[in-house]
RNA sequence: GGGCCUAUAGCUCAGCUUAGGUUAGAGCGCACGCCUGAUAAGCGUGAGGUCGGAGGUUCGAAUCCUCCUAGGCCCA
């Protein structure tokens, strides 16, 4: 007779191989077409809210691996927050204006800016921007991400931009709105400004002149106190341009403190320079070295002042880190309005931003010497003035890389606007929104820091950009008199269009059709009015979301309970935000910041072209399923960077195979078990059963945390750790006889079923929010009823399965007892050969006296160890024939002895038993001879 | 160059901050063996780190301090 037929082995429909790569695309349409994420919020309808905002990602390409991890982050959130019980409306967002699809809109078309007119563009861009939405919602949706998919908030829809509009309002309102120059890239041949990115750097020929500031009386007579030296001989600061036509511009000269500078004397003229270029500039000069006269400490400059090389003006002497000893002289010429370091020293040195250069590159009629001329062309002017007044050392001319406009290929220069800021300092915005951070949670902590000193550190926010895809800066300026509109009411109007039409009439209509009729400048009187031409920076229209999301929404509130995104973005949107929601409500947006490292290749080093380390999600959903993806995110800890590897890959891919197959295991052998009739409760149970079970308690209790505390790759590990060890080496192995052997209804196999359930219901639910592909499909092939139609819809586990710390600690002694035993029975296995499986042997145990109490039950070790015979015994007779004996390493005075049985097989469990042979059927064991008479 | 962060076995992580103290843990992988009634599965045993490097504090440091190196993010 073939015995295995009346075993119970395991059945179910729940495939070994996952298949994920075919099969997610099912579970995404049955998440879809049974709505399962409304269904969640419906069930939690009375719930407390969890708010967890979105950060949108800029609508422009396909996601990458960075933007599909914290996507699954937000996800895990979402499911994990929901299960514990929250109500979770989570609003996808896009960040849709901006420079960088403005670019790709104009390559599209083939155009430069300002070749088409403004709506058309901006028509274009916002076809571009919602073709990349649709996009990255797909590919979001693919990866499991639950979502109000068909309601995301975009920055480009009308009642979004309205927000914008009025968020920016109510700064210029509260006087926290101001104008002033800042230089930016400029095309003097295109007449408009241009962005970083709109620059191309080109080999250019300029001209390399070293100038002659001469020293003021004063200055001179401090370096003769200084150095003791009598300046009767001209003396000069040098300087090194390679844009003559700056100097009109100049304001100040700065010498770097940290340097040590020189006076020199250069045939019959003296000099200060930096130390560390006097040997350099000899060189290139081709100069003899000069005398060295005295050391001089920038720091005592500080203040002082040089005469200007031309104009009747001083030039003030200033300090600056940026100054470097790679070119020049060691002392830079600043002029405020033409460089960027040049305008942030000028601030700090309360320096004019002075630009005596028009629009189309020509100075101003009223500039001295060169008026009306094109800067270019000035430049020889001015090296004639120069080399007039004696005030030129040396002039030469060098090829360099120089900024040219990427659309008429003509170099270009940087020159000071009028931009529009918010102050951090009128209305103490900097002040408050370091203070709001205490009302923040931070994970990691260090956040806080990190934040806190880039807020304490920069400067007025710049909101303008010299562009058209974007929400405009609404300000009317009284044509007359200059007076800026500042009341809301004056704006009232647009703002309505805004919500009907969105932003495209500010473009095309006239300042007063925008105006409410009848508009009078406040000041002035006068009826005409002139509108602002700038936009406001992509940043300023995220960091409004919490009004044009969280505000306007009714299902969602102000503030979030969580914002979650890059540690970029302490620069980027969690800074934005706080200004803007400090700026306007005087509190932050969110009362917890969560920030995730970058992905990075298996070395540590991040994603590039160049490396060709680049591994994109969309390879991975292809080759191994969007839930090994998912099962990554959850296993690395996020708060540092993220290594992904073909390694790492392999193992998560390993891991899951693993975890897959113990749910199998306890699926198929729950066949005919129902959790109504046939659970066995608690106490009643065995006291191995016990222990997985409370084993199973801690499991649940220290996921739920790690939940809780947002530490995902330990809820992996613990799962993990829990299949591998408790259930599948313990329970499953040891339990194994009692579900194939046992009779169905008897209660060792219920018993045993009982923990399987347990262990099933509970695991499936916890791991849903990770491997949401693989606990759905767990969830639909459940033996038993189901609680509801998807595992989403249930809530995490709440068993409680206590145990008092003696019998836990019990536990603890006999699992170090077993693994003493099994490693001699390996030896007995694999070294000595004298059996092949441990059912095989018969175990003589000498045990010191304090273990004695723990080996006594013989019965209970056969089954345990799953071995023939079992012996606690008071000497150990070594016979030396077929047999083993050693002394345990780990537990002095633990002896094992091993030896083969002479007991024959039961054919139907395999276990080695005294009685199999001597009973009416000879070919089984006592209990295999009743399971069967009594089926 | 500045700010913040990270660095524990081949891989992923514990331990380190809220107390610094016996031979640094887990799982995977690997090697070897067993099983063939979870089978492109399962079980067992074993070998692998001196905790990025160098100093220092301490009776004693992976754990505290300093510096260095490598890497990441953000600036300059």
């Amino acid at each position: 007779m073939d015995w295995k037929d009346t075993l119970n082995l395991p059945k179910t429909s729940f495939p070994m191989k996952a298949n994920l790569v075919e099969r997610e695309p099912s579970f995404l349409e049955f998440w879809e077409k049974e709505k399962i994420y409304e269904k969640m919020l419906e069930k939690r309808a009375n719930a407390p809210l969890y708010i967890l905002h979105d950060g949108p990602p800029y609508a422009n390409g396909h996601i990458h691996l960075g933007t599909a991890l914290n996507k699954i982050l937000k996800d895990i959130i979402v499911k994990s927050k929901s299960m514990a019980g929250y109500k979770v409306p989570y609003i996808p967002g896009w960040d849709c204006h901006g420079l960088p699809i403005e670019l790709k809109t104009e390559q599209e078309l083939g155009v430069k800016r300002g070749e088409l007119p403004p709506l058309v563009i901006r028509e274009a861009c916002r076809k571009y921007a919602q073709r990349f939405i649709n996009i990255q919602k797909e590919e979001f949706k693919r990866l499991g991400v639950f979502a109000k998919w068909n309601e995301p908030y975009l920055t480009m829809n009308f009642e979004y931009e309205a927000s914008i509009a009025r968020e920016f309002l109510r700064f210029l309102e509260t006087d926290q709105i101001y104008q002033r120059k800042k230089p930016v890239f400029w095309c003097p041949n295109c007449v408009t400004a241009l962005a970083e990115a709109e620059v191309e750097y080109a080999p250019h020929k300029s001209p390399s002149i070293y100038v002659k500031f001469p020293f003021t009386e004063k200055l001179k007579i401090f370096i003769e106190e200084k150095t003791n030296i009598k300046i009767d001989k001209p003396g000069y600061v040098l300087i090194w341009t390679t844009t003559p036509w700056t100097l009109p511009a100049n304001l100040a000269l700065a010498m770097n403190p940290e340097f040590d500078y020189l006076l020199v004397e250069w045939d019959g003229e003296y000099y200060i320079v930096a130390e560390g270029r006097v040997s350099a500039l000899c060189a290139e000069m081709n100069r003899d070295l000069p005398k060295i006269l005295a050391k001089i400490d920038p720091k005592e400059l500080e203040g002082k002042k040089a005469k200007h090389p031309f104009y009747d003006r001083e030039s003030l002497i200033i300090l600056g880190d940026f100054v470097t000893l790679d070119t020049g002289t060691g002392i830079v010429h600043i002029a405020p309005g033409h460089g960027e370091e040049d305008y942030h020293i000028g601030l700090k040195y309360g320096l004019e931003i002075y630009v005596p250069v028009d629009q189309e590159g020509r100075f101003y009629e009223d500039v001295p010497l060169i008026g009306g001329l094109n800067i270019f062309k000035a430049n020889k002017v001015i090296l004639d003035i120069l080399k007039e007044k004696g005030h030129l050392l040396y002039q030469d001319t060098i090829e360099h890389s120089y900024p040219h406009c990427w659309r008429c290929k003509k170099p270009v220069i940087f020159r000071a606007e009028d931009q529009w800021f918010i102050s951090m300092e009128a209305k103490d915005l900097r002040k408050k929104a370091l203070k709001s951070l205490d009302q923040v949670k931070f994970i990691p902590s260090w956040g806080r820091n990190r934040i806190y000193s880039m807020l304490e550190n920069r400067p007025d926010w710049c909101i303008s950009r010299q562009r058209v895809w974007g929400v405009p800066i609404t300000v009317f300026k009284c044509a007359k008199c200059g007076e800026i509109l500042k009341d809301y009411k004056y704006y009232q109007k647009i703002i309505e269009i805004f919500e009907k039409e969105g932003c495209d009439p500010w473009f095309v209509k006239s300042a007063e059709e925008l105006l409410p009729e009848g508009t009078t400048c406040p000041k002035c009187g006068n009826t005409t009015f002139e509108k602002e031409k700038d936009i406001l920076d992509v940043w300023f229209d995220s960091g409004v979301s919490f009004a044009a999301v969280l505000e306007k929404r009714s299902e969602l509130s102000f503030p979030a309970d969580l914002y979650l995104e890059g540690s970029d973005q302490h620069r980027g949107w969690f800074h934005s935000s706080l200004l803007c929601s400090v700026g306007t409500r005087g509190v932050p947006p969110y009362k917890a910041i969560l920030t995730h490292g970058f992905v990075v290749d298996g070395q540590g080093r991040k994603m590039s072209k160049s490396l060709g380390n680049v591994i994109h999600p969309q390879d991975l959903i292809k080759q191994y399923g969007a839930e090994i993806i998912r099962l990554w995110v959850s296993a690395e800890d996020y708060k540092d960077d993220i290594k992904i590897s073909k390694e790492i890959l392999k193992r998560l891919v390993e891991a899951y195979r693993k975890i897959r197959n113990t749910f199998r295991f306890l699926m198929g052998n729950l066949y005919d078990f129902d959790p109504k009739k046939n659970l066995i409760p608690f106490e009643k149970l065995p006291e191995f059963e016990q222990y997985i079970l409370y084993r199973l308690s801690k499991v649940i209790e220290k996921v739920k945390k790690a939940y809780e505390e947002f530490d995902f790759h330990i809820v992996y590990h613990e799962i993990h750790r829990f299949c591998v060890v408790e259930l599948s080496s313990l329970i499953i192995d040891i339990n194994r006889d009692y579900l194939y052997c046992e009779a169905p209804d008897s209660f060792k196999r219920r018993a045993t079923q009982t923990v399987f359930y347990y262990a099933l219901d509970s695991l499936v639910k916890l791991m849903a929010p990770i491997l949401s592909f693989t606990a759905e499909d767990i969830w639909q092939n459940l033996p038993y009823e189901k609680e509801e139609i998807s595992v989403f819809l249930t809530d995490f586990p709440s068993y409680k399965f206590e145990l008092s710390a003696d019998k836990v600690k019990n536990w603890e002694k006999i699992l170090e007892i077993r693994e003493e035993i099994l490693r001699a029975l390996e030896i007995a296995r694999k070294d000595y050969k004298i059996i092949n499986t441990f059912l095989e042997a018969e175990v003589f145990v000498k045990a010191p006296e304090e273990l004695k109490g723990y080996l006594e039950n013989s019965a209970f070790w056969e089954y345990f160890i799953m071995v023939a015979k079992f012996s606690l015994i008071d000497e150990i007779i070594e016979t030396g024939e077929n047999e083993i004996v050693c002394d345990s390493e780990e537990i002095k005075g633990l002896k094992i002895k091993i030896k083969p049985t002479e007991y024959k097989k039961c054919e139907r469990c395999w276990q080695r038993k005294p009685e199999v042979g001597k009973l009416e059927n000879p070919e089984l064991c006592q209990r295999c001879y009743e399971v069967i008479k009594n089926r």
